[in-house]
DNA sequence: ATGGCCATCGCGGATGGA
């Protein structure tokens, strides 16, 4: 099986991109964020005549994520049971059969905009409270995985700069804890089980020809349990659709397992 | 050239992203 997460900063701008993705990367399941768009807008029939099922938790102008599959999510849950949330970051569905199947999370972490503010003390409850519903979820589903773009290195080696970046926004201790408390759960960082060199990144800044100059940050990331961990394959960053006209700025991790 | 973004809402420019 094959899943993969990509962050697409707007379906709209990106869905014919995600469709020939798709053709060319016809993975079991492809966990997208950023929608930037309301339920009643998400290109359900482009999906279906493509072949691709999917399940989605939209909002209208910010966040949204979504699942898109060969076959139908089941025990589709939108949102973190255990957290009252205005946005629109998290949903969770099971793949494959009987005692094959996958327990996925797909998540869109909060940004965070700067450690003095507001928005980084809602990241931070927002991560605690995620915690306690991985945990949730992990004591049922052995096989199990979450995947997205969670706006948080795990290190220095996750940045071009880290001379200028620490402590910066997705660089601060207090985000990285955060991030250990879900990998204490009994997590693995899969794409460093088959990426362990440095310069490895998932987000380029549009300015400044940050992608050519390879001028990026690791800040999509797919955890694996033990289970998981063990009939992992292979795991890579696709660089190839942040060279596309009008691309995202992020772009796709991809995850194997046997 | 030596680097100056992109999406949304909505029609100018603020906000958010990372």
């Amino acid at each position: 099986m094959q899943f993969a997460t990509w962050n697409v900063n707007s379906l709209n701008i990106r869905l014919p991109q995600v469709i020939d993705w798709l053709a060319a990367n016809p993975v079991d399941v492809l966990a997208l964020q950023e929608l930037k768009m309301a339920d009643d807008k998400f290109p359900i029939d482009a999906f279906n005549e493509a072949g691709w099922q999917a399940v989605w938790h939209g909002q209208k102008t910010y966040n949204g994520v979504a699942l898109i599959s060969k076959q139908p999510a089941r025990d589709v849950i939108k949102n973190n049971p255990l957290f009252e949330d205005d946005h629109a970051r998290l949903i969770a569905g099971t793949f494959g059969d009987a005692d094959q199947a996958v327990r996925v999370i797909g998540g869109y972490f909060p940004n965070g905009q700067a450690p003095d503010s507001d928005k980084f003390v809602y990241k931070m409850h927002w991560m605690k409270a995620l915690r306690q519903w991985v945990a949730d979820e992990m004591s049922r589903h052995p096989r199990f995985l979450i995947m997205g773009d969670y706006n948080i290195t795990f290190g220095p080696e996750d940045t071009y700069s880290p001379e200028t970046l620490e402590g910066t926004i997705h660089c601060t201790e207090a985000e990285r804890e955060q991030l250990q408390g879900l990998v204490q759960l009994g997590l693995h960082d899969a794409l460093r089980q088959f990426a362990p060199g440095p310069k490895v990144y998932t987000w380029w800044d549009y300015r400044n020809l940050a992608f050519r100059k390879n001028q990026g940050y690791r800040i999509d990331h797919i955890l694996v349990s033990d289970a998981l961990k063990k009939v992992a394959t292979d795991c890579l960053v696709d660089k190839a659709p942040r060279k596309n006209e009008r691309p995202s700025d992020h772009t796709p991790v991809v995850l194997t397992i046997a």
